[in-house]
RNA sequence: GCCCCCAUCGUCUAGCGGCCUAGGACACCGGCCUUUCACGCCGGCAGCACGGGUUCGAAUCCCGUUGGGGGUGCCA
């Protein structure tokens, strides 16, 4: 009994895009839950795709995602030779020929070419409608069909899990398959397109296909993949967010959707937001840290302090990007006060006493996260305000801001000279107008 | 044009002939909670494209229509 085999192809041009990361996660779950290998290799038939930065990228990509692959990855470029004995042999053959110093396979004028897609059921050509192909240019390289039909078959490939754009090439692998010599087929399953809201495929003009765009936008690696796993694709129990290795239990080919599915960024990140949620303080504290670099502030974030208020924006956090914008007056030596904010409560007739009230009473109270509640609780009181509406001018003396982090929390990291400061900086712009 | 594929709420999906007056999630809209926002909780809106069959019975099977999409390179 041959082992499973299963291979992710991609050709490497440029960032990894979603189709191919969703392609190469469809293959690593289906590999992984028939306890067979997954090979990577790399198409780079094409001379400009040979650049080593290239192929980099998809190394770190699918590192990142942590998809592993099983023994070295397979580089088309190394193994021209293979390709080349085999279109001599087609061509000693009369199964192909030369055309304008290119080389072409025959392809029969009559009958079908079909196969039992394990997503689409079966499919079928009638073999008048296909041309005869390139199998080899006449520059001497062997064309994509070449490549493809004679890897998979040297590789023992057992199942071919690629994208539906690549249906139409099956007809010709199948028959260049079966000029080699080849008994009996891999399984083929082509996996739906991923569309835009325009329902057209994702392209990399349009729309925003890198993957590692995402990673730097604060998408963690395990949402992206939960995400991915969910194009084309549902565990039947309808719990959608869970671990990879559960997926991979329920995870089965003969289960993807054939239709076409779309990219849905809100999705994304409402189920990244999950993740972040369910990160230890800590974690998520030092998630944060490169999103913190490069930022307003002049000096380097301390760390401590970022461990101390980071937990205060975690569940505020859809993406990691979000995060310094809401921890911006934690580390600027005063607030940038957001003119609409000022204007919003600054201007009422209460706003002055409470920020003098405030003023007094944070000057000697204990500094204590519940006594400053109560503390501005009593104050708006006093004014006949509930703690909503009385908080308003302390946080936008703080933070800048009407919305943002738990205010006495903040206002308890801060400490109390910042915080007393600002609020006189206030008075001061508020006596200025 | 030709070839191929697809068709369940706005979106992603569950469903694989009776359990479906179609379930979940995201989004959206209410409400609760509440120091803002968020989180959380409760509730709501909303779908089997259409027409024929097959069957005692169809979202589920078949055919057609319509509508989408993909391919059509000496790219991969």
């Amino acid at each position: 009994m041959s082992t499973t085999r299963l291979r992710f192809a991609p050709a490497p041009t440029g960032s990894l895009h979603l189709g191919s990361a969703r392609t190469a996660l469809f293959n690593w779950l289906a590999a992984r839950g028939m306890g067979g290998e997954l090979i990577l290799r790399i198409e780079d038939t094409n001379a400009e795709l040979t650049r080593p930065d290239l192929i980099d990228n998809i190394y770190r990509s699918l590192d990142w995602l942590q998809i592993d692959f099983d023994g070295e990855p397979v580089r088309q470029s190394e193994r021209t030779d293979l390709y080349n004995d085999a279109v001599e042999r087609w061509l000693a053959d009369d199964l192909a020929y030369v055309d304008d110093g290119a080389v072409r396979f025959r392809v029969p004028s009559e009958g079908t070419t079909s196969w039992d897609d394990v997503i689409r059921g079966n499919v079928v050509f009638e073999n008048q409608n296909i041309e005869d192909f390139v199998v080899r240019r006449a520059d001497g390289t062997a064309t994509f069909f070449t490549a493809n039909a004679v890897d998979d078959f040297d590789l023992g490939i057992t199942h071919v899990v690629r994208g539906e754009d690549l249906v139409n090439v099956t007809p010709k692998v199948i028959m260049l398959r079966e000029a080699l010599g080849a008994q009996g087929l891999p399984k083929f399953a082509h996996l739906p397109l991923i569309v835009n809201e325009q329902r057209k495929k994702l392209s990399k003009r349009r729309d925003d296909v890198a993957l590692e765009s995402y990673r730097d936008r604060g998408v963690l690696a395990k949402a992206m993949i939960n995400y991915l796993a969910l194009l084309g694709w549902g565990p039947s129990d309808d719990i959608e967010v869970r671990p990879i290795e559960e997926i991979i239990q329920l995870f089965r080919l003969e289960d993807v959707n054939p239709s076409a599915a779309m990219f849905d960024v809100k999705k994304l990140e409402a189920i990244n937001g999950d993740y972040i949620r369910a990160m230890t303080h800590e974690e998520f504290a030092d998630a944060l840290t490169p999103w913190m670099k490069d930022q307003a502030w002049n000096s380097a974030v301390d760390p401590d302090q970022l461990t101390q208020v980071a937990p205060l924006v975690q569940e505020r956090t859809r993406v990691l990007a979000e995060g310094p914008p809401q921890l911006d007056f934690f580390f600027l030596d005063a607030p940038e006060i957001e003119e609409s904010a000022w204007e919003k409560v600054m201007t009422t007739a209460e706003a002055p006493l409470i920020l003098e009230s405030a003023k007094t009473a944070f000057a000697t109270v204990d500094w204590d996260v519940a006594v400053l509640h109560e503390s501005l609780r009593a104050i708006g009181e006093s004014h006949g305000m509930k703690l909503g509406k009385a908080q308003a001018p302390v946080r936008v003396a703080v933070t800048g801001r009407l919305v943002g982090p738990p205010l006495f929390e903040s206002i308890h990291a801060l400490g109390r000279e910042a915080v007393l400061e600002r609020i006189v900086q206030a008075q001061n712009k508020l006596g200025g107008t």
